[in-house]
Parts: structure tokens; sequence; C-alpha cells
DNA sequence: CAAAAGATTCCAGCTGACAGCAAGGTCGTA
DNA sequence: TACGACCTTGCTGTCAGCTGGAATCTTTTG
């Protein structure tokens, strides 16, 4: 299978595929006597598996790190449960900061509609948003 | 005012400044004989302002937009409150997607605790991600 | 056999909000 | 007058995850 067929199987673009190799989340694979990539299906598999990963918020690097294990023939189970342990705490983090700033926005966009426009007049500032 | 003193008065770096000159967010400001940045107390203001709107999730493009407008003499409210709406849908979608996330990966993690990690051995996935 | 599609490498750039460094000019004080 | 603290410009680097282009080569299709 050469990069445009796997490309087009796994959902992504050949641009990708090549940038995953140059950051070590996909092996070099295999080439043609041409100088082509030549990649079986496993290929595929490692591909799905990235993109699952990253749906659930990891970063390359740290699937990197999974797969890193993996090639070495190491259990990954523990790493991984490490990694999504984390980044669970980051979310939540997240959300929770997220959804404080909802509240201070929405105070200010409801703030908006009851200034008057002809009294927004500070060269600096925007009476909604520094309005306290 | 040169530009280390309204630094630390408005609790920014100097090249924080001088990058917010360089994109429009603050206007070039006069200098003295020798060159240097000379500011009056409407700078500390402006990155007041700018510092508010940034923690209301604002970027710095479209600060620079509110006050373009402040800047031409124009009334600023309606684009304010434009930018703020357009947020807060941002937000929303945002929160529930980081909420849908979480949901995935807070079963992700328990299904890790249940998992043999003897059983952990594909040599492309991780079976706490990929088991569906 | 010619054209088009697809492959190769390498280099550059994009977003956002700065930080770091170099090489020099200026200011206040001892 | 020497020193350090401060200022100047300009260029590069950072993080993440790609995307685009140029120039060239190989493979497929009509």
């Amino acid at each position: 299978m050469k990069i445009g067929e796997l490309a087009n199987t796994a959902g992504v673009t050949t641009k990708t595929i090549r940038y995953y190799e140059s950051i070590g989340v996909l092996d070099e694979p295999v080439r043609t006597g041409s100088g082509y990539r030549s990649y079986g299906p496993a290929a595929i598999e490692r591909l799905d598996f990235v993109k699952q990963a990253q749906s659930s918020g990891l970063a390359l690097a740290e699937i990197r790190s999974i797969l890193e294990i993996k090639d070495r023939g190491g259990q990954t189970c523990e790493h991984t449960t490490f990694l999504l342990r984390r980044h669970l705490d980051e979310l939540d983090t997240k959300i929770v900061e997220l959804q404080a700033a909802r509240v201070e926005l929405r105070a200010m966009y409801e703030r908006a509609g009851a200034l008057d426009p002809a009294e927004c007049n500070d060269a600096n500032r925007c009476q909604i948003i520094t309005a306290e």
C-alpha cells in the first residue's frame, strides 16, 4: 500500500502521514525499489489508534510516548492510565475555567443591552467591558 | 512615562508593549528627543482594558478591532456586543465538547482499571483506548 | 508514447502571544 | 568618567499540528 492509499483509507492526508513519521508517531515504512513508502495493514490500525487517542485529548507527543513503549515491547497500560488521569484533571480544570469565563461573559453581554451607546465615549475603553 | 515604568504599572513586560504596538493594539507613542517611547496615563488605561478584554476571551485581533473603532471616534458598543455574543457561543460549544470528551475519557479511565495489563499486547494499539 | 496522477525531498509558513538575544544608544549617579 | 540600568531595532524561537509550494521522479492510464 502506498502513501496515498493509506491516507485515503485512514482519512488523513499524505502530508499528515509524512509529518507523523517525521515526529516519530509513525515508523519509517519499507520502501519500494523506486523509493516510495510501502505500508502494510498495520499502518491503518496505527493511524486509527492515533486518531482515537487524539480525539480523547492526547497530544501527538503523548501518543508517541505510548507507541514507543509498544515498540519496545513494553506494557503501556500503566503509562496510558497515567496520561489519561492527567488529561482528565486538565479537562476538569479547563471546564471549570470556561464555565467561570462564561458567567463573566454572559454578565457582560447582558449589561451591554442595558447600556446607552451614546455614553460609550471613553477613548481607551469600552463601557461594556470596563463597567464593573 | 517610559516603557519600563508603563510595563511595571500595567503588569506586563516591555516586550509585550512593543508587540502590542507592532500589531496595532497600542498606538505609537510620542518619542523623547533620544527616541525613547513616552507614554501618558491613557496608556495604562488602554493596557488595563486589553487585559480585561483578554481575560474575557477576546483575542488581540478582536481587541484591536474594538480599539480601531474607538480611534476613529465611533461607537463600539454594537461591535463589542457582536464579539461578545460570538464568544459566548463559541464558549458554549467548547464547553459542550469538553464535557463530552470528559465523559469519554472518564469511561476510558475506568475501563483501564478493569483491564488485565498482561493482555495489553497489540503492537499498534493500547487496549485502554481501543477497547470499545 | 504522452499526459496526468501520484510519489519524493526540502523548505517555508500559518495561528497566538509573546520571549530571547545581539549590538548598540542613553540616562542617572558616584 | 565609568558603570549599570534602561532604552532602541531587528531577528529568531517557542508550542502544535499540520499545510503549501517547488522541483523532480515514477507509475498509471488512454
